[in-house]
DNA sequence: TGTCTCATGTAAGGGGTTACATGATTCC
DNA sequence: GGAATCATGTAACCCCTTACATGAGACA
């Protein structure tokens, strides 16, 4: 999976600039590059010089010229051959949960904080991943399939934030009820 | 988050060395760096400039001398503070929603082949997550809070697959339904 | 004979990131 | 006056990855 075949996606919505693509990539949340210049710009260039899309420049009076992008049918071929394949490995960097493998370094207070703190990002990410599947991405539908797609993959994030909060809750309580119910039996408890 | 937090916490529970440090790395999920030797050794190097990690050179016959690491106290208290920062937030790379972003150029026994493909992958990753859990990671906690934290981590890993799992067997059954009952709403179909 | 484990290190390259550069218009 | 939008492109850098290099013993 490289950027350029989140760009021959995108193009196969509608023809646009490397400006509107760039502005897609960073608004999404599936696409996880940045969306910068070097990397937009130059897969398009790469993308071009393959002859996978087209692009017509369009001048513009007192606006800098656009370079309109379009897919070829090559392009929307190498599409189609790529969605086919076999998904690469999902990646889950939550750099929390390394934090929580060392946290026995912290107090009972630190812990707690930390704890609270993970819970209200993921509240945070929850809600901002609901309002984007409310909002959604700028790209329309093409058929009702596409639609129950579109979706489901924001359904994806809304469950996977939703799970990662009921567990952090989960969390949160057995540790309190350790802390009161079974004292005893820790041995590295400072208070 | 470096790999230099990693491994300023896996020595905080035993010193070892960097070839340990590797394995370490290379088998734990949260841990999401490669564990190559390039990373591991140069991260060392620069751990032991800074005061946080003193080696000590082991010679052994018939096998390569070892270092073996232990980390200072100075390095203790980096890990400290790490550990009680705001988390850094959650990359969720899922390659798969990529390709089901731009699936709807698929035909309808390629997309269910795809979504068949994924469902596997998952249940090979629950199976693994539920795997490691079960067998551990090498290092023995220290505290019956750090054993408690442990198993939360471990059930975090198994709880996301599973919420994956359900996600993706509910979007093969709504698309199946969809399939039969509402063919006609469907534009784009060719069957 | 070939491959694996132990054990440390280096070299080369790819991919990603931020920041720079231009330049007119619009909005506060 | 300063910042944001539109629009394309470049430069420098950092991190991470694979692959190479050494070299002895164990195992099939």
């Amino acid at each position: 999976m490289t950027i350029n075949h989140a760009i021959l996606g995108i193009l196969s919505c509608r023809p646009m600039t490397g400006y509107d693509i760039k502005k897609i990539i960073q608004e999404s949340d599936i696409m996880h590059w940045s969306g910068n210049n070097n990397q937009v710009y130059k897969a398009l260039i790469e993308l071009h010089g393959e002859g996978l899309v087209i692009s017509e420049v369009r001048y513009q009076e007192s606006l800098p010229s656009k370079k309109i992008y379009t897919v070829t049918e090559e392009g929307l071929k190498v599409l189609r051959e790529w969605t086919a394949l076999e998904p690469e490995p999902a990646e889950l960097r939550k750099p929390f949960l390394l934090q929580l493998k060392w946290a026995d370094v912290l107090d009972g207070a630190q812990l707690q904080a930390l704890l609270a703190n993970y819970e209200n990002q993921i509240r945070i990410c929850l809600a901002m991943s609901r309002e984007k599947a409310r909002r959604g991405d700028g790209l329309k539908p093409r058929s009702s399939r596409e639609s129950f797609l579109w979706k489901m993959i924001d359904k994806n994030a809304v469950s996977t934030y939703q799970n990662e909060l009921d567990w952090i809750q989960g969390v949160q309580k057995q540790l309190s009820e350790l802390d009161a119910g079974g004292a005893d039996k820790l041995e590295l408890q400072d208070s």
